[in-house]
RNA sequence: GGUAACGUGGCCGAGUGGUUAGGCAGAGCUCUGCAAAAGCUCGUACAGCGGUUCGAAUCCGCUCGUUACCUCCA
């Protein structure tokens, strides 16, 4: 098939048309979170951005293959001497073991995720799940003279690396820049042939608790391999897409590329390296070293100091949506109140949208709004296919919403427009809504409110002794599988048993 | 220090040479028992200074400012 959709590659630095290997078929890799804490805003737009494209591309036609990793072993803190990682900092602050801590920020993850309408990968490898695969591509990159032993860790060999192949290529970083400008604080490796040299293994020190065993050594397997050997596993030595958030550019998917040259793939793994940008408070990012973070939960729940409110799922999403992935977004109350405000405005489009019918053999066809309504329902979709441009496919959403409300409100004669182009009006904005950018209804009245609002009338009635609303509010409300109870203490409901 | 971005109206945020982005907030109008919703209309924009061009927010240069990566990070 042939989709024209682009998207803009950070290994050319231009946006490209995008073709699958082996179309329909498409392999979508993106990096997942380090399961140490809560997910937070930050965390919610690579979760929102990549699910998007997922859902276009599947929309459009494609077969995708999801994968999505869970980073469950830790990563080394600072420098590789100290031999703690966060997940078991963590853990033993908290008296629990590794896997008890990174299986509860996974299902929270999930959970967190799923509030938010992201749908779950296809696959979700666990990085522990897969220490075996690991240590295979370890042994592929000894084999072919790119990685060294030392003193029971194995580093990966940056400089001979990069005699055969660019260490550097998708971040535009220069191996001799990066050989002087290597900071002093982080010397202490003397294990390491180079300061550029990252670890694939690292021998676990005596009070290290998440350890392996492997060919070198009990230990655990370095940052950055984990990705080369799942996205291979599942996608192939070679696949289309690899997405991630642009802090992990360098050195994460830097490393990812030079692993899977240097082992037996000989490829750059993905064809098109996709990497959205970060998201900033008072134009600083946000993040969990930085310390301005603010979880997901507690954008939910509103409780956190900086938050005015509680934001809902679906405004969190629209909030994300509203600008395009590639450009930083700025985290404040007002913001995300006017992103409430706009996505409460398409889902009344959607309600108008689905009340709406048209006039059977009324057609009074005028051929101004009959284009005038091809053409908006058109733009809809259209900036998808420039780079995700979500943000003008919602702004192209609102200029037909426009239109739709007058439909509603007669100001637009629906029978002025073909019955043909009403149906494909109604079927685009939904599926754009919808399907594409994965919005929902999200309930704002709940069910008991709403009700004691009914008894209030009900009371009323009996107090005017008005036995026709009365019966008709019993026999309304018996229809959805509620009685009225009238005692003597007041009035209750109850399900109808 | 190296590398890469960015600077758009009160706020958020699209836009890469000529046409209204859009949302929120604000003003006015229509509708309305009141209100809300909705529709219509309106306003202050493209950091600064040069340059290229018939024409630049959009290309080039310089200045100022902000940020990201170079350490774990979506």
């Amino acid at each position: 098939m042939n989709h024209p959709l682009s998207l803009y590659n950070t290994l050319t630095r231009t946006k490209e048309p995008f073709t699958p290997l082996e179309s329909p078929f498409v392999g979508l890799y993106v990096c997942g979170p380090t399961v140490y804490g809560d997910a937070h805003l930050g965390h919610s737009r690579a979760g929102v951005v990549f699910d998007v494209l997922s859902r276009y591309l599947r929309y459009v036609g494609y077969k995708v293959r999801y994968v999505r990793n869970i980073t469950d072993v830790g990563h080394l803190q600072n420098d590789a001497d100290s031999g703690e990682d966060k997940i078991q900092k963590f853990a033993k602050a908290h008296q629990l073991e590794p896997m008890e801590v990174v299986h509860h920020f996974t299902n929270r993850y999930h959970e967190d995720l799923a509030q938010l309408n992201v749908i779950s990968p296809d696959i979700e490898p666990r990085a522990s799940g897969h220490i075996i695969e690991q240590i295979q591509m370890i042994e592929e990159i000894l084999e072919n003279g790119l990685a060294y032993v030392s003193h029971g860790s194995v580093y990966f060999d940056v400089p001979a690396y990069n005699q055969q192949h660019n260490y550097g290529k998708l971040s535009g970083r220069v191996i001799e820049d990066l050989m002087t400008n290597t900071r002093e604080d982080l010397e202490g490796q003397e294990e390491k042939r180079s300061p550029l040299d990252f670890a694939l293994w690292k021998k676990a020190s005596p009070t290290h608790i998440m350890r392996w065993p492997s060919p070198w050594s009990e230990g655990f397997p370095g940052w950055h391999l984990e990705c080369s050997a799942m996205s291979r596993k599942y996608l192939g030595t070679q696949f289309d897409i690899h997405g991630g958030g642009l802090d992990l550019m360098f050195p994460h998917h830097e490393c990812e590329i030079a692993q899977s040259q240097a082992s037996h793939n000989h490829t750059d793994a993905a064809r098109y390296w996709v990497h959205n940008n970060m998201i900033t408070m008072n134009g600083k990012k946000m993040g969990k070293s930085l310390g301005n973070f603010i979880t997901l939960r507690e954008l939910f729940t509103g409780e956190h100091e900086l938050l005015q409110q509680a934001y809902s799922p679906m405004t969190v999403r629209f909030f994300v949506l509203q600008a395009h992935y590639r450009s930083t977004l700025d985290f404040s109350n007002e913001a995300l109140q006017a992103a409430r405000k706009g996505y409460l405005k398409v889902m009344n489009g959607l309600r108008i949208l689905n009340q709406l019918t048209y006039p059977a053999g009324a057609e009074n066809l005028d051929a101004k709004a009959e284009e005038e309504i091809k053409k908006l329902t058109a733009e809809l979709f259209v900036p998808l296919n420039d780079d995700l441009n979500t943000a003008k496919s919602i702004a192209s959403l609102f200029n037909l919403l426009k239109k739709i409300n007058s439909m509603h409100t007669g100001g637009f004669k629906l029978e002025t427009i073909s019955q043909e182009t009403f149906e494909q009006m109604r079927t685009q904005y939904r599926a754009l809504v919808l399907d594409v950018l994965g919005l929902k209804i999200e309930q704002t009245a709940d069910a008991q409110s709403l009700l004691e609002v009914v008894l209030g009338f009900y009371k009323e009635a009996k107090e005017t002794k008005d036995y026709g609303k009365v019966d008709a509010i019993r026999a309304q409300l018996k229809g959805q599988g509620i009685v009225i109870k009238d005692m003597k203490t007041g009035i209750d409901w109850a399900y109808e048993e």
